[in-house]
RNA sequence: GGUCGCUUAGCGCAGUCGGUAGCGCACUACACUCACAUUGUAGGGGUCACUGGUUCGAGUCCAGUAGCGACCACCA
């Protein structure tokens, strides 16, 4: 090659990086070349993630962004790792979801569902799913997501919906799913049950009503009425007791006696019930066991009749008596004052409490009497809770074990039927001849029990998380047998967020257990939740979102009422900054602006790249095999900060310290390699120098290991430099020279660098830096120019020390600008220099006579009162006599030598300042 | 009512084993022919929320207080 080749890249390559060019290249090479896929293979170890499958209806949040970007660099570190990694890709049918998506847009076009009923309704999801549900797939393939997309499922898809139907006849057979009138959390406008953690209670201010309950006449006693404090006035409508405590003084009297129901009429016996707390209120309790589930359980204590009074669509009933046909919170409001009319409110006191709403739709959850389907849970509970005890599972944090553990063990029956269309249909047959209930994997033709083909099947559908739980193994084909099911399960970590660990998680770890015997995952990473710039979380209505695909792709985005305009910042700066930003779970405070730091970054090593390239295109690399012995001082520095590097952020990235993990990259990429690397590699580069194989061989090397070792993170640039590199230098290695994996998605993560680890070069390389750093900071105090060059003197504590400079006199000399350096054991300082004091030496810089003593006096007596600090400090420390004693010796050792080291920096200082006095 | 998390430089945050407090942004000064101004070099900036305890030694461990945040909870 020629020195032209060299500028020739240098013209082909960008000054600055291009990630809207090169990512979606970067993006169908993958897919097209199979990167993402993975077989089975039994001469490897498998490394499974399952995705949290988000919504079909879903479009890309930061959330997404961040919990898939954490995935995906799992995944591609397990692929270089050699591992066998499958990332399963999916999404999720989101019943309530999905079908108030649907039904809203049929509301735009003046339909209800009702008018085109249930089939053509389905139909209707189903070509909206068939239009949008590919949406947030592509936008994570744009992220760069390395799922097996050839693997993508859906849960409503066939095989998962075999495999829905087949846990539910299981689970019936073996007792734990049944179906009983209960009281369930009923959404009005939803029109469906809810499972108890689809609820949301949220603080409101409110109200307390004192109602007073006329007692019948032929009672004893002079008492009049029982006040009765309650919340829901509206509900009393349809109380049938009263309930006091039995040990309750002020009512022993009543308990038995009969009061008259206001407005209704009807009679109710007062009850003793210990579920009273007589403290508040006035003692006196309105049972109402149709809406309310503590009464519900009283009801059940007493024998008491259940009166529904509000209907599902939150108008009350018949049973109201005039009130019927009236929306629950009108009626409230109606008999409040219907209550107030005839003398019967006592008084209204204010009152917060906590209201269940919907968390799909946020209205006001009303506990409602009704047939339905539940899964026993305590005995799949238990099972949950043993293997996590026994440490079948662990929380990354760990602290999540806890709240997860909680929920378990005060786990409720689940209510798993849905009053909606939109999900998987309960496989239950009702004999309309005998009444009989055929529960069946196949659709029955005939009654299992009198032969009659007039079967009906159950309207309701499943809760969505019924379907999601069993995610981890019927995206494997559970219930068939099939060579992935045995290969990939159990998966190796699920990453995910934490307001879904009682939805998913415990819920996926239960049926694992029941149906696998073995938990899905070994490992639950919850990552943060994404805040905006002033720690509130993003949603549509605050207007504080910011949307990853317009980070990535640059657009414009509305934020608190005003458009802003974004540069492409490209996948790899989103990902890079995310990864940056997360630590130990914690909450992210995100502002667009701090993507300029993955940017920022990316840019950097673009550039560091793209010198290499030009550089070492115009060379030939050195054949042999590479010895440390044989290698600069330079080349072995950077061999052995790359070997401690490869260490490092090996373990950082396989204990999920992800923040940790790009820092250590960053300061070795930024650092060690642009700052200090490549400067002292310049002239060696040289086509004239004989260095100038070897150190293009080795700086080839270094970039190659380090394109790797980012890889997980960045991908797109990782890869796109990678094939630069292939090009400059197609051959490279230290040992040999090798041709590497054609794409670096598939090579091999970095290892066994432990031979070129080398602390006394690294010693002396750190003290060459601060040599530098003194002499540079030198030159900006005196405001030399830069350019100019300087003759400093060295002077050293010791002789080894000035021994071991030697070596380094050519690096100082050319990273600090020098025309020449003097090095000498205690050297006298020479006149009219300007000086800095650090561990084990002295440098003098002389300044070409009019150096300013008053600018040199203030940095010296500055320099010596903060030694002087230190030094009382230390004295103090030392004269302890408890710290002689009990503080180890090797410590005591440092603090002393420490001690001593300072002393002589300060009797130099001091030197120094009287000099410059005479 | 209960549980958990957070409080460190102007802002956003790290800080593994208790042993000299760090990073990014912002700020100040200087520097654009020579990979990169999305840059370089140098610099300023901290009572580690508060109180007490353990310890030779506490940002770090323990207890408590305050503020902020999250979650759980059938007191009408």
């Amino acid at each position: 090659m020629t020195s032209s080749d060299g500028d020739l890249i240098a013209n082909e390559l960008p000054k600055h990086y291009v990630p809207g060019e090169v990512e979606p290249r970067w993006l169908e090479r993958w897919l097209d070349s199979g990167s993402y896929h993975s077989t089975p293979d039994p001469d490897k170890r498998p490394f499974t993630i399952v995705i949290p499958p988000p919504n079909v209806t879903g479009i890309l949040h930061m959330g997404h962004a961040l919990n898939n970007t954490l995935q995906d660099i799992l995944i591609r570190h397990a692929r270089m790792r050699g591992l066998e990694a499958m990332w399963m890709p999916g999404t999720d049918h989101a019943g309530i979801a999905t079908q108030n998506v649907v039904e809203r847009s049929l509301a735009d076009a003046g339909l209800h569902r009702d008018a085109i009923g249930r089939e053509k309704f389905v139909e209707k999801v189903w070509a909206w799913k068939e239009k949008y549900g590919s949406t947030i797939v592509n936008q994570l393939k744009r992220l760069g997501c390395s799922c097996d997309w050839e693997r993508e499922r859906f849960t409503m898809d066939q095989g998962l919906s075999r495999a829905v139907r087949e846990v539910f006849v299981r689970l019936y057979q073996d007792g734990l799913i049944y179906r009983g009138r209960r009281l369930i959390n009923w959404c009005v406008r939803c029109h469906t049950a809810l499972a108890d953690d689809e609820i949301e209670h949220v603080e409101k201010h409110s109200q307390l009503w004192h109602i007073r309950y006329p007692l019948k006449k032929s009672d004893k006693g002079g008492q009049r009425f029982l006040t009765v404090a309650t919340t829901r006035p509206e509900t009393m409508l349809g109380d049938t007791a009263l309930a006091v405590h039995p040990d309750d003084p002020r009512y022993t009297e009543l308990q038995g006696a009969t009061a008259i129901l206001p407005v209704i009429g009807r009679e109710i016996p007062v009850i003793a019930d210990t579920m009273v707390d007589p403290t508040f209120g006035s003692g006196v309790v309105k049972i109402t066991p149709a809406h309310d589930p503590n009464d519900f359980e009283a009801g059940i204590r007493h024998d008491l009749e259940r009166i529904t009074v509000i209907g599902p669509d939150g108008t009350m009933t018949e049973m109201a008596g005039k009130y019927a046909g009236l929306d629950r919170f009108r009626c409230r409001e109606k008999l409040v004052e219907e209550l107030q009319d005839t003398g019967l409110l006592e008084k209204v006191e204010d009152h917060d409490n906590a209201v269940g709403q919907c968390y799909r739709c946020d209205s006001v959850i009303e506990p409602y009497l009704s047939e339905q389907w539940f899964v026993s849970m305590r005995p799949l509970a238990e099972r949950a809770i043993a293997a996590t005890r026994e440490g079948a599972l662990k929380f990354v944090p760990a602290r999540w074990e806890k709240v997860y553990l909680a929920w378990l063990e005060n786990v409720r029956d689940w209510c798993i039927s849905r009053q909606i269309w939109w999900g998987h249909r309960i496989p239950v047959w009702y004999c309309a001849a005998c009444g009989e209930m055929t529960v069946a994997i196949d659709t029955p033709t005939a009654c299992q029990k009198c032969s009659s083909p007039n079967l009906t099947q159950d309207p309701d559908v499943l809760d969505t998380w019924f379907s999601s739980a069993l995610w981890p193994f019927s995206t494997l084909g559970w219930p068939e047998s099939t060579p992935e099911l045995s290969y990939y399960y159990p998966t190796a970590i699920l990453v995910t967020a934490r307001d879904i660990i009682y939805f998913w998680v415990a819920r996926m770890v239960m049926m694992g257990l029941h149906f696998m015997n073995e938990v899905p995952f070994g490992e639950v990473y919850i990552n943060g939740t994404i805040l905006d710039e002033n720690g509130a979380r993003m949603s549509k209505s605050r207007e504080n979102g910011i949307d990853p695909v317009v980070m990535i792709q640059g657009g414009t985005q509305r934020r608190f009422g005003k458009d802003f305009n974004y540069e492409v910042y490209g996948a790899d700066a989103v990902r890079y900054t995310l990864c940056s930003l997360t630590t130990d779970g914690q909450d992210i405070k995100l502002a667009p602006t701090r993507f300029d730091m993955g940017r920022n970054f990316i840019n950097k090593m673009w550039n560091a790249s793209r010198f290499v390239m030009i550089r070492i295109s115009s060379l030939s690399l050195e054949t042999g095999s590479l010895e440390r012995e044989n290698l600069s001082f330079t080349n072995r520095w950077i061999l052995s900060r790359l070997a401690v590097v490869i260490d490092e952020s090996s373990q950082q990235l396989a204990s999920y310290r992800f923040h940790e993990y790009v820092k250590t990259l960053y300061e070795f990429a930024w650092g060690d390699f642009c700052d200090w690397y490549l400067e002292l590699v310049k002239p060696e580069l040289n086509p004239d120098s004989p260095d100038a194989p070897v150190t293009a061989r080795v700086l080839a090397w270094v970039l190659d290991q380090l394109l790797r070792l980012l890889h997980p993170v960045t991908p797109f640039f990782t890869e796109e430099v990678w094939s630069l590199l292939a090009k400059a230098a197609p051959r490279r290695g230290l040992a040999e020279l090798e041709n590497p994996a054609p794409l670096l998605i598939r090579a091999a993560w970095p290892l066994d660098a432990e031979k070129w680890r080398d602390p006394k070069v690294e010693d002396d390389m750190s003290r060459a830096m601060n040599a530098i750093r003194a002499i540079r900071a030198i030159r900006a105090k005196f405001n030399l120019p830069p350019k100019s060059r300087l003759s400093v003197t060295v002077s050293t504590a010791s002789r080894d020390y000035a021994e071991s400079l030697e070596h380094l006199a050519g690096i100082i000399t050319a990273l600090a600008g020098l025309e020449d350096m003097l090095i000498g054991v205690n050297t006298p300082k020479p006149s009219q220099a300007a000086s800095g004091v650090m561990d084990g030496m002295q440098v003098y810089v002389p300044l070409a006579a009019l150096m300013d003593v008053e600018v040199e006096k203030i940095r010296i007596t500055k320099d010596l009162a903060k030694k002087e600090d230190a030094i009382t400090a230390l004295n103090r420390k030392l004269s302890n006599f408890e710290f002689l004693s009990k503080a180890p010796q090797n410590i005591q050792d440092r603090e002393i030598a420490r001690k001593d080291e300072i002393n002589r920096q300060i009797q130099e200082l001091k030197e120094l300042r009287d000099s410059l006095n005479n």
